[in-house]
DNA sequence: GCCGTAAGTCGTACGTCGTAAGGTACGCCG
DNA sequence: CGGCGTACCTTACGACGTACGACTTACGGC
């Protein structure tokens, strides 16, 4: 069904049928058997081609982070290193909203990605070329962490806690987050991406701290 | 053998011995059969007491995050807003470290948890009071991300590339990663946390976020 | 003393998962 | 023609989460 059966399997085939199964139904739905099944083969038939499951996951890192690089490639360098660096992590950013599967596989895999490597790499060089040292965009990168790759895993999640769900009891054991709540209730009534990783709050966050880094490069 | 056997079981006491379980042996080893095992007890006898596994997972997020409050509940307060913030978050993390496999499940199942929403709170309690207005009080959350938590999940990690595991070919086409990798070598021979979560470099971070928060409230 | 009811525990079984082991079909080179 | 590597399949095993029903024990009412 993914791509008209009777073409021999790959590598390559097997992964991009991984990337359209976990984009179509999620990374739970990501079995050897299922995928075996969308490329018109047996599950054992994919071991020819693929050590074992965590082989496919550490390729479709990969995949997408191609994916990423590939998007990235296209951006028009500034002489700005700040908006060279902006756009490039929101122009990344822009893969991961068509696979939403993927920030939480690369939260444990990305390290071993080449991609991955060869994205950062790029992002090291544009910041040496804005006058960072090799130490402060050592640090910048932890700073920056998963944002720098373009998502964040938002832990809180406001909409998550409307009013209806909570016991009231509850609510009125919080009464900080209840007043912020209901203050952001009419000003946001729905965001870009599902679980709360606003594209503006993403932004918000990444200006944050490349200010505070572009001010301690001039410092 | 986690705590002598022939007392009858409980929510709670299925739970602490999932925490135990998992701080000893990892995520992956927690099963509900190993559960069981470690707890005297059959698998099937854990689901009177328990819903179903993610009831089990939810409720160790829980047990953890009631271990950060009670934490934080002893840290004695600043007049400085990002003092108190600061001290908390660093407390929080501490938590962190006594279990290594809770970043992971934080990242999916804190919205879920009354105790994290309590250190929510708390924390938007301290800013409030430092002078922000309810709107940046949401904003800075989501640029804190997990950090807010006390952990942040790295997924740059220069130890994992040192120059022997990857082939030659691939570290000749990222210049600035070797550049950048080799100064660093001898600057940071070990890290605190196994998979490079340095603290230094989460103070780095967190700082780079609580600095440029503080000049936007005064602005 | 008996029984009904509830709480707590367990045994068995089903379906799904990753994957080890070995087999089959086919093309290529001798 | 015979052997051999490549590509794929069949069968099977152990581990997992958990549905279902049976068993044991405690206890209050008659």
């Amino acid at each position: 069904m993914t791509t008209d059966a009777r073409m021999p399997l790959s590598r390559e085939r097997v992964l991009l049928a991984a990337v359209e199964l976990a984009d179509a139904h999620g990374l739970r739905a990501l079995t050897m058997r299922r995928l075996a099944e969308e490329l018109g083969a047996e599950a054992m038939s994919l071991y020819y081609h693929v050590a074992k499951k965590e082989d496919v996951l550490d390729g479709i890192v990969d995949v997408v982070a191609g994916e990423i690089n590939e998007a990235v490639g296209r951006v028009e360098p500034s002489p700005d290193w700040k908006q060279s660096v902006r756009q490039r992590i929101l122009t990344a950013r822009q893969v991961f909203l068509r696979h939403r599967w993927a920030p939480e596989l690369f939260e444990t895999r990305s390290a071993t990605s080449t991609e991955v490597l060869r994205y950062y790499d790029a992002l090291v060089g544009l910041m040496r070329a804005g006058g960072f040292t090799y130490d402060l965009v050592h640090h910048a990168l932890h700073a920056l962490g998963s944002r720098a790759l373009g998502f964040s895993q938002e832990l809180f999640d406001p909409s998550a806690g409307e009013s209806a769900d909570l016991p009231v009891d509850v609510t009125w054991q919080l009464p900080n987050l209840a007043g912020m709540l209901s203050e952001i209730a009419h000003d946001h009534p729905d965001s870009t991406l599902g679980w709360c990783d606003d594209q503006a709050e993403f932004e918000f966050g990444l200006d944050v701290i490349l200010d505070g880094l572009d001010r301690l490069r001039t410092r």
